[in-house]
DNA sequence: AGTATCTTGGACTATGCGTTCCAAGTTCCC
DNA sequence: GGGAACTTGGAACGCATAGTCCAAGATACT
């Protein structure tokens, strides 16, 4: 292997103002041109780093649930309280619309609106994420139904479920609405819901 | 005025089959020459009687929160339990991806996610429709709460905009997950949120 | 120094898009 | 029956799109 096969671009950094512009503008609204102009690269390199726009949005979605859904599902792993990581979670949701004033909303909220049904890669995708962050929320509230913060009475799947529901409303009305006080409302409906009754 | 425009089509069927098509094809998936197709008349006609696609859309999605919203809010205002009819919308939405299986979703959840931003008209027209699904259950709420179904120690609105927010949740998982199971729990869980303690 | 190998930019292609336009056809009034 | 008003189908237009291709440049090894 010769190797004058360097990039003469920043990889990673292309890939994440894919991601930035796919998650802005969505995928049909991002064309082959904006890529090239936003990413800094020509159409050669795109293609031959990322594949087709295809390939390069499905990785754009799996870098955005690396880089913005893991640290929140390592959230709910953190010692102490679980109501609290819980809140924090759902706060952070919350805020999302003052953080992004453009209303970009969730890529993966997105991404399965625009490109469900049509695009099965995508779907899973999707449907695999929802199922980590469900997983994730379990772990959590067995937690907390054993630390005696949770109510105890629910199924914890069921309650798992619910949160993860709940977050992807939280998405859209955070993106159609942009009244911070509503969502903030929702959590606090939430947080009772799942509480232990004392 | 002559009596000689008269239109050889059946204009509301023709707004339906757009709709239909908008709902399962989305906006930037459904082209000209497919509503052209599938409305059974010509670009002229099409130009001529909704103007341009633009206004084609939002008049689809007008007749859609007329034709598919309008009837679920109508039955929180329905007599008797208000708990049972909240518990009959929840469980509609949780059916619709069993109804549907290709996996349309909500047309007003659909619109807002490709459409925002970038469209402020269809913006506003999503936000005025979770406003108007705001107030009828803010006024069903507040009915269970004076019939002491629902827990009448929670801010009404919030309770509201929590429902609000927990079906947009899931149109978004029936869409993206559908596993019919996983709506029924939720709802299960939703339905202790609200429900007054006994 | 020369050569092979890979990347890069930009021109190029083919296709599909939304929109416009016009001749032909149809209907009603006089 | 003649003419005005209107709808209709389909051709045509300009433009944007995703994807391809190739000559030119850069690098590392011999």
């Amino acid at each position: 292997m010769s190797m004058a096969d360097i990039k003469h671009f920043d990889e990673a950094q292309a890939l994440r103002r894919a991601m930035d512009l796919f998650w802005r503008r969505g995928y049909d609204g991002t064309s082959l041109q904006d890529l090239v102009d936003e990413l800094g690269i020509s159409r050669s390199s795109l293609y031959s780093t990322f594949g087709d726009k295809d390939e390069l949005f499905r990785a754009a979605l799996e870098h955005y649930c690396r880089v913005e859904a893991g640290p929140r599902h390592e959230l709910l792993q953190r010692p102490g309280s679980v109501l609290d990581a819980i809140r924090d979670l759902l706060t952070g949701i919350a805020a999302a619309p003052t953080i992004h004033p453009d209303r970009r909303g969730c890529l993966v909220v997105n991404a399965a609106m625009e490109r469900v049904p049509g695009d099965p890669e995508t779907a899973a995708a999707v449907a695999a994420q929802l199922g980590r962050f469900e997983s994730a929320l379990l772990d959590a509230v067995r937690r907390g139904q054993r630390d005696g913060e949770l109510d105890p009475g629910q199924d914890a799947r069921s309650v798992a479920r619910f949160l993860v529901t709940l977050v992807q409303g939280m998405r859209v009305v955070g993106k159609a609405a942009a009244d911070p006080a509503m969502l903030e409302d929702v959590v606090g409906v939430a947080l009772g819901a799942i509480r232990r009754v004392s």
